[in-house]
DNA sequence: TCTTGACTTAGAGCGCGCTCTAAATCGTAC
DNA sequence: GTACGATTTAGAGCGCGCTCTAAGTCAAGA
């Protein structure tokens, strides 16, 4: 099975048909294959490409960017240092992004140890 | 010093004056004092108070949760027991995002690793 | 043959979080 | 007194990433 519609295609990767053809207008797939009657029809490659670019997304890259990534692997092999940089970018940008979660998660806790503390201070003036 | 104007509020909290004004109407902040003629002024309390949501907002809060927070911290200590249940119900969400950026991380290691392999096969082909 | 439901398109609409505008007011420096 | 720059308000506007609408096409099943 390599041949998928698009409401298939839209059920294994968790998003909608409208979100697979928002990314198809957004120059993010091309050559989505179309059987006879015009329809979409999506290979296992496909997929697997857009599950590449979901994670992408889902780690914070713009949807412009992702374009950018996606012209680039379009072009041919020749430009893969342009995709390495562009990979290392958001991956310094994710890596700071963990960094910023990591600071706020302890100023979270530090809050929440607070109030344990008011709370627990209540229950015993009772 | 334990008074700023809303420009110096600002530039200490690294947002900006629309913003400040943005998150008073929102309900984040209630009963910032004014002068005389009517301006705004912060008072280390509300720059630390401000810094918290900053902190919550950074880490992927919707304002509209802030607000709820907001409210409760604004109606006592009664209900420090709901404060730490939005607090950690946002700490979860914390702790779930960081998972996928690790795993997003993960991700785009190997695709880069797969890309320099490429690219070292390149040169060595020249 | 007719109905049903998944698909097609271009384009409009939406939710979020700001971000800016316009017109007015105020305090300070000249 | 007057010019300037920071502030005030209500409300409009914007950028992003979807998300939905409307009108139409098509294939399969009753």
């Amino acid at each position: 099975m390599d041949a998928f519609s698009i409401g298939e295609a839209a059920e294994r990767l968790a998003l909608s048909p409208h979100t697979l053809r928002y990314y198809e207008r957004a120059g993010l797939l091309d050559m989505v294959a179309r059987n006879s009657a015009g329809r979409r029809v999506y290979t296992n490659a496909d997929l697997h490409w857009i599950s590449l670019l979901m994670c992408l997304r889902s780690s914070g890259m713009p949807i412009a960017n992702m374009k950018k990534f996606s012209n680039l692997v379009r072009a041919g092999l020749s430009n893969v240092p342009d995709r390495i940089a562009l990979l290392e970018q958001h991956r310094a940008k994710v890596i700071a992004d963990m960094a910023a979660l990591q600071s706020a998660l302890t100023i979270i806790d530090g809050k929440l140890q607070r109030y344990r503390g008011m709370s627990n201070e209540n229950q015993a003036a009772r």
